[in-house]
DNA sequence: GGGATTCCGTACGTTAGCGTACATACAGCG
DNA sequence: CGCTGTATGTACGCTAACGTACGGAATCCC
């Protein structure tokens, strides 16, 4: 019933101790659930759902550095002593989370050291990411960015359709949508991926993944280690 | 004599215990601290010199993610729970450091509650300017992007006057070597540095603040939060 | 079912930065 | 003093992506 995987790592007394604390809530699409230098009211742990995390520049662009889905927490600086978020925090797939007050959180968080060391864990996981994420946006092109995006939310959101417009792949891959239309095009010639009005299906997952950069394989290796 | 900040934050008790512990280094330029998915022998502290975090793409392809000076330091994955680098970790300025065995941290790092407190909220910070790095370099031009590096720097080192080359440059910034020669010559003609083999002056430093993007703004506040 | 809105296709000139190659020039060293 | 390496200047064609604008088409909503 919680589905998030720094949850289900915890064992058995942590866990259902954890659990009271636990509001189940369903994220919508485009929900914002931070802005930069806003106070963390909550934090959340995602089920079925997915949240970007978006750098702003010059007010208007944005960029994504980090993707949380199951395998994540949004909310990371409360564990690092600071209750504002630096970054965007927006709801990119609708779906559950399991969320909790700031203050609860951190009461919990103090009391258990088997949850610090897995958030500790997922920081180091999450920085990686961030990192890899910045070389990528500065080397490689449109196409395998697009590429590695898709697979990167087919991973956690475990299904071959979601929805997804151009516009809205351009805020995150930092390009303009039509940018975008143009990567999706080739994509969608190749038989790897096909679309229609923010409709988007992945038909060729292996032909993604040789379509795409390294910087997926990289990123992937370090979630799983 | 250590003149690194997040070591001069500790109050007086947990300081002293922690010097004993340090090795005084003197860090050459060039030298490389640490490699990607390379263990962690020691966590460096610098004092006057300076650290890059750089993420490698495609074997060859260089990408400045952080800088570390004496607001800093080395080894953040031991803090987390990780024994190994994500990124490599190369001395951009040669000057003094402070390091420490990685066991022996790591020790330290459990007993002193307050270390750690000023450690997570150092990795904070960082993961602010990796993110803000990212949009940046996403978003704009060499030569906003040289001055950042330029201010960045200069105020690491407390100095006016460092060894660089446009070489060296580039593989920071992520272009190539011609790319930097331009933009240094554009911020030459406006007299707001000078160089020549290797030698850069910082000759009008508000003029660089005007000259870069908000970019170089926006971490530096993060700091000195 | 008509109108508005959202989403995607296409087009055109512009530009920053690429890859590469070669020329110059200063610096240290024997 | 000349040699050799390193650092910088310059040049040229090329391409990915930009900014912008407009047309077509599917979907939503009264």
């Amino acid at each position: 019933m919680i589905e998030n995987s720094l949850l289900a790592a915890l064992p058995g007394a942590a866990y259902r101790r954890l659990l009271a604390g636990f509001e189940p809530v369903d994220l919508s699409f485009g929900e914002i659930l931070y802005e930069p230098g806003q106070t963390i009211s909550h934090v959340y742990f995602p089920g079925s759902s997915l949240v970007s995390l978006l750098t702003l520049a010059d007010g208007h662009l944005a960029l994504e550095v980090g993707l949380i889905g199951r395998d994540g927490m949004t909310g990371v600086p409360l564990v690092l002593g600071f209750k504002e978020s630096a970054v965007r925090a927006l709801v990119q797939g609708a779906g559950t989370a399991s969320r909790m007050e700031a203050g609860v959180f951190m009461r919990e968080f103090r009391r258990s050291p088997r949850l610090q060391r897995e958030l500790y864990r997922y920081i180091h996981t999450l920085m990686a990411q961030i990192s890899q994420t910045a070389a990528c946006n500065r080397f490689h092109v449109v196409e395998q960015r697009l590429a590695r995006w898709l697979l990167m939310t087919h991973d956690r959101v475990k299904a071959d359709r979601f929805r997804m417009t151009h516009e809205f792949l351009g805020h995150m891959l930092g390009v303009r949508r039509v940018g975008v239309t143009k990567a999706a095009q080739a994509l969608q010639q190749r038989k790897l991926i096909s679309y229609s009005r923010g409709d988007i299906t992945v038909l060729d997952r292996a032909g993604l993944e040789a379509a795409t950069c390294p910087c997926y394989g990289i990123v992937k290796d370090m979630h799983d280690t």
